[in-house]
DNA sequence: GCCAACGTTGGC
DNA sequence: GCCAACGTTGGC
């Protein structure tokens, strides 16, 4: 079991929408390094971090988990897309995306102020400045630390 | 292969 | 809106 963290904009996909929609496709990421995590070692049932950014404050909205691991993302393909990328194709995939769906949202979200000044969470690489990659790693110890952040712990979030 | 220019991310 | 950090592009 490994846990992630996935950044999105809430004016773009806030966790509540994720909530309605039950499962949804991570398109759009055109990162290699976040590809490659995607691609490669995100597991159905991985716990993932849900994080807000570009918001005030930002801060983790809930948990997801993987329902389906790598695939191309097709948006890559659509050449009227927003993500269109001319040099990937189905042949040829270059962008891939998971599917995940949500497991628990917050009652109380976790700032990312709140994350800075815990020092449990001292070297979490989300808190590190200069820290742009929108799907990462979180450590077991990190990940249970916001969830207590959150009100919650790990018995709710694990089947 | 270097690196300057440029674009994006995302906190503040 | 600013700008630091960082990734990508492309000329050479």
């Amino acid at each position: 079991m490994n846990y992630w963290l996935m950044k999105s904009e809430p004016h773009v996909y806030p966790y509540e929408q994720l909530v309605e929609d039950g499962q949804t496709h991570w398109d759009g990421v055109r990162n290699y390094q976040a590809r490659n995590t995607m691609r490669d070692s995100m597991k159905v049932g991985d716990l993932v971090l849900f994080y807000h950014s570009n918001t005030k404050p930002p801060h983790v909205a809930g948990v997801a988990k993987v329902v389906r691991e790598g695939y191309p993302d097709f948006t890559s393909w659509d050449a009227n897309g927003h993500y269109f990328d001319p040099k990937s194709s189905p042949d040829s995939p270059r962008w891939f995306m998971v599917d995940i769906a949500p497991v628990l949202g917050f009652s109380a979200i976790v700032s990312l102020p709140d994350m800075k000044g815990n020092p449990n969470l001292e070297g979490m690489p989300l808190l590190r400045k200069g820290q742009r990659l929108s799907v990462q790693t979180v450590d077991e110890v990190y990940f249970q630390e916001v969830l207590a952040m959150g009100g919650h712990s790990i018995e709710d979030v694990h089947p």
